[in-house]
DNA sequence: ATTAAACCTACACCAACGTGTAGATGACAT
DNA sequence: ATGTCATCTACACGTTGGTGTAGGTTTAAT
């Protein structure tokens, strides 16, 4: 394997960057990647604002991002990067499937979506297609981007509304917060529940939690 | 590094084998172990069976197992192999950390648990203190254990209606499938408001998933 | 200028939920 | 045997939530 790798010269391999908060996670990417002969870690991070950094000094061929990083998110990272680099390859690597999350990372200009324990050969084979210049998601992950797009995006407020929800308050107190009337907070549970349809709000809550729309923790 | 591995005997190595359902997490795990001199991984599986065939072949000193896996999960394989084997040292390694899942991984015999995405030198000294015969758990899983612990366990029946609530069913919903009244399931649902310490129906669904008693999905 | 959408308010009605209270049964432990 | 606990039932009462209906303002797009 290692005999390969010396074969392949280093012009000809597809130079990556790993960006997540924990080293032992990038190590284990790098051991995976590292197994095959035509790609190569050039560098790795934990920090979303040294990740811009290190793509203007190694100008690698992909970026391999993690979703939730201390400080700057993997969102903003990616957005930062492509606002420099329009033509970054950037594949989000994540334990979460949440719809939402998903969502914006494909808004954020990522190519592609993987989840971190996903099939082994998923990775290297992602790679190399978003190097080659695709954008295919895998299947499980544009389900659920599909899924997402049958439902009409929630307006801000509605947001408002949901994110209290989930903190376990009344109708009442989520007025009071927002300062409008307990009948305007039924009026936006109204559109909410046939946004995400659903009949009551415990519902809501779970479909908010389950696709990602409001993140517990 | 691999000088001072080479001069380590064999014989002084703590013999580990990992069971995780992907191979690329298994490689991860396995270089960031294969770092430590003292430390050797002596095999791998991604099934929970296999697992129980390989501990009794190569008696490591310590197992690392995941928590969810295909068929038969993690909890039962380490149950498994403490019944054959009661000094089995078993560290649970998972994604996961929710209150539920530490517990029972706990209760089955594990001696520790950790996450996945946790600093980068815990693995190996949680490996070697496993070992040598420690029990602690990392102060974040000691703190939720802790908190599962002030309240008390739900009956078989809470479960049922809490299962019930997350598919968000209504009290006469519940009713009916358990075959009883829906005075009854408010009755639960009365015991149940106090032993998760929440107000209504929708925080107990959050509290619920949130702590693990029932999983989305 | 008109339309559309987000956002807000109001009121009334009924259904669903939460609580106080009270009692019955069977299982299992001391 | 007595007690404790899980389970179940019942009824009444007040609160909260969900819906039908109707109309207001502001902002942005056509």
């Amino acid at each position: 394997m290692s005999k390969l790798k010396s074969a392949m010269k280093p012009a000809d391999q597809i130079k990556v960057i790993v960006v997540d908060d924990h080293s032992s996670v990038r190590k284990g990417i790098a051991a995976v990647i590292e197994c095959e002969p035509d790609l190569k870690v050039v560098g790795d991070t934990g920090d979303g604002l040294e990740a811009v950094a290190l793509y203007r000094r190694l100008k690698p061929d992909v970026v391999l991002m993690d979703l939730r990083l201390p400080g700057m998110g993997g969102v903003e990272a990616t957005m930062a990067i492509r606002k420099e680099f329009p033509n970054a390859r950037i594949i989000i690597l994540t334990t979460f499937d949440a719809d939402e999350d998903i969502y914006r990372a494909i808004q954020s200009g990522a190519k592609s979506y993987l989840l971190k324990d996903g099939p082994d050969d998923e990775l290297p084979a992602m790679i190399r297609a978003v190097h080659a210049g695709s954008e295919k998601l895998p299947a499980r992950i544009a389900a659920l981007l599909a899924s997402r797009q049958q439902r009409a995006d929630l307006t801000p407020r509605e947001m408002d509304v949901l994110a209290l929800l989930i903190k376990g308050r009344s109708n009442k107190e989520i007025g009071g917060t927002l300062k409008v009337t307990e009948d305007t907070v039924k009026s936006h549970f109204r559109t909410l529940f046939t946004k995400l349809n659903v009949r009551d709000r415990t519902e809501a809550a779970i479909s908010a939690i389950r696709h990602g729309i409001v993140h517990l923790e």
